[in-house]
DNA sequence: CTTTAAACCTGCTGGC
DNA sequence: TGCCAGCAGGTTTAAA
């Protein structure tokens, strides 16, 4: 159930386990697919990258997967020929000599060839991923001021995934309590400073929950773990003023924030 | 044009 | 223990 950190952190692993090996088998759930798993065999997986929640998996002759988890889809990485008991529906499985991931309960799963998979419905209206390590703060902040983005109230600009893609709801109430903006503010009524302090946080929070939350890899922790500031703290004081923190329903959605440090 | 509500996919939690 | 309602970090669609 992730927002674009789990999604790459996901991606990261699935790629070690299996990226450049032949597959030994490949198998899907849905019927519409499992043509493509005769086609899949002895071919390799050439990348495993993510596109803000979505993810590609290309392999080397032409086809590229496409999976989307919503809220529910979880993949696994397992030994070979491992298939562990679970209560979820397992929708893919791709296996080399070594290893398996195995995709589960996901059901936006589809099969493009690679030259056109950008031209997928979903895929073709996202706008930059936000944990791309090209995208820079100028840019982010060129695009917060754009005609079709600048009128918009930040709580709803925020989890489209036509401004950036890979945002979410906890990303959401952490980058507008990391800017102290509130949510009813529109980039077009924010001044220069105020607008590159949210261009900095758009990039530096997700890139630091990317970096850092949940189990510390490869060893040493390089910064402070990963923590919620406001998401999910109803009532407990904010870490800048003391004030209780409030949990509102905007976009249908809960959002959390800090009634005073955020104007 | 922007925002909101409802619906859908599926899984989990809490109450009865 | 079993069932159901409600909710969830997502997205789309229609309507206000």
């Amino acid at each position: 159930m992730p927002e674009g950190p789990e999604i790459r952190r996901a991606a990261d692993a699935l790629a070690a386990a299996v990226v450049g090996v032949p597959l030994a088998g490949a198998w899907f759930a849905f019927d519409a697919l499992k043509p493509y798993a005769r086609r899949l065999r002895g071919r390799r997986i050439e990348a495993i990258a993510p596109h803000g929640k979505a993810l590609l998996t290309r392999f080397d002759n032409g086809l590229t997967l496409y999976t989307h988890n919503q809220l529910y889809g979880v993949w696994r990485v397992v030994d070979a020929g491992q298939r562990p008991a679970s209560s979820r529906a397992l929708r893919v499985a791709l296996e080399t000599a070594h290893k398996g991931i195995l995709l589960y309960s996901a059901s936006d799963i589809e099969i493009w060839p690679s030259a056109r998979v950008h031209e997928h419905p979903f895929l073709a209206r996202l706008g930059p991923d936000v944990l791309d390590p090209a995208l820079e703060e100028a840019a982010v902040a060129a695009r917060l001021v754009a005609p079709r983005f600048a009128r918009r109230a930040l709580a709803g600009l925020l989890l489209d995934q036509g401004f950036l893609a890979g945002l979410g709801n906890y990303l959401r109430a952490e980058i507008l309590w990391q800017a102290r903006l509130a949510p009813s503010r529109r980039p077009v009524d924010l001044d220069t400073d105020a607008c590159a302090a949210l261009a900095q946080a758009l990039l530096g929070v997700p890139r630091h929950s990317y970096r850092t939350r949940g189990r510390p890899r490869g060893g040493q922790l390089q910064d402070t773990p990963f923590r919620f500031r406001v998401f999910e703290r109803t009532g407990e004081p904010c870490e800048r003023c003391g004030t209780p923190i409030e949990k509102r329903a905007q976009g249908g959605r809960p959002l959390y924030l800090c009634p005073r440090c955020q104007r």
